[in-house]
DNA sequence: ACGCGCTTGAATACCTGGAA
DNA sequence: TTCCAGGTATTCAAGCGCGT
């Protein structure tokens, strides 16, 4: 409380705006300034609205209002706010809350990221339009494209529906699975934690992952610092990285295996495997297995040629 | 009237650079 | 170090025109 603010307000001729109280335990939500302004006037009533809703609701409100036209608060109690409120209302966006505490969306996902209530965070967020978006869209992407690949003559809005995304979402994957792409962008689409990277939605990692764990014992394995360089890189975002590297771009030999690498970047192996039937079965897996050795050859040349250089 | 594909406007998260 | 502003990519619901 500043004193010396409610004097201000108590020396205002006219009327004083009505306070906002929660109808439920009558606690002020905003106006306690007001409230102390009408009892140095010697006011013994003063209007009020009042305000429906539980009590963490009201505290949202209360830090709203005070936001938009009380008294500046401090960093340390905008951020205790927006914890607060991620707490109680882990639905919001960052947007939102920032929006509600007076802080910038990124200070927001930040305190989302150290808050110990991150395992209770939902998988949607609901903005300030009151739409709801997913923070990882590959799933229902993927779903999406399990629809699309059963029944290809499926409308957008079954699609959209069946999967449980957006119709415009469907139509982006109908139009990636018609190029030839993955239906999720190779960007990861899931908004990583740096603390936490292996709590990350699958990605084409994860298919080239299994692809390495499932051949036989026989077969080259990679050496065990293969499979953490694998994991702490998101191969979506090396892909990313080398198509932008001119030493490769610029070369016919660098497009042709910056093709193969985005060619080989499939995550939908369960639906490639419904797709061969059983007398390719034998011949295809044979297939397999030799680009997979192949692939293997190259990885331990260039590591072999790393090593010999770096000595 | 209904369902379709497509577009639009507004929102999201993330990234980068600059300011405080 | 923290925050903001601008840009990019993506997603959403709503609305449009079109065909049945």
């Amino acid at each position: 409380m500043d004193q010396e603010h409610a004097t201000q307000l108590a020396e205002y001729d006219g009327p004083l705006p009505p306070i906002l109280v929660n109808r439920s335990d009558l606690r002020v939500i905003d106006g306690m300034h007001r409230l102390l302004a009408a009892y140095i006037r010697g006011q013994e009533t003063i209007d009020v609205e009042f305000f429906e809703g539980s009590p963490e609701d009201a505290f949202l409100r209360a830090v709203e209002t005070n936001v938009a036209h009380g008294l500046p608060l401090s960093l340390a109690d905008r951020r205790a706010a927006a914890s607060r409120i991620m707490t109680t209302h882990p639905q919001m966006s960052d947007r939102a809350i920032a929006r509600a505490s007076g802080l910038g969306s990124k200070a927001v996902a930040a305190i989302r990221r150290r808050s110990t209530a991150a395992e209770a965070q939902l998988n949607t967020r609901v903005g300030r339009d009151g739409r709801v978006r997913p923070l990882n869209s590959a799933e229902g992407r993927q779903r999406a494209a399990e629809v699309i690949a059963q029944n290809p003559e499926a409308s957008l809005r079954e699609v959209a529906r069946l999967a449980g995304i957006s119709p415009a979402t469907a139509g982006d994957v109908r139009k990636r699975l018609r190029a030839g792409e993955p239906p999720a962008p190779a960007r990861p689409a899931v908004r990583e934690t740096p603390e936490d990277p292996a709590s990350a939605a699958p990605t084409p990692a994860t298919a080239a992952d299994e692809v390495t764990l499932a051949l036989p014992s026989s077969e080259k394995v990679p050496r065990p610092g293969h499979r953490t360089r694998l994991a702490t890189r998101a191969p979506g975002t090396m892909l990313d990285k080398l198509s932008r590297d001119p030493s490769l771009r610029l070369k016919e030999d660098g497009r042709h295996l910056l093709r193969l690498l985005q060619q080989n970047a499939v995550t939908q192996w369960s639906s490639l495997t419904a797709a061969v039937p059983p007398h390719c079965g034998e011949l295809i897996g044979s297939l397999a297995r030799q680009y997979a050795a192949n692939w293997l050859d190259l990885a331990e040349q260039l590591e072999e040629r790393e090593r010999s250089g770096s000595l």
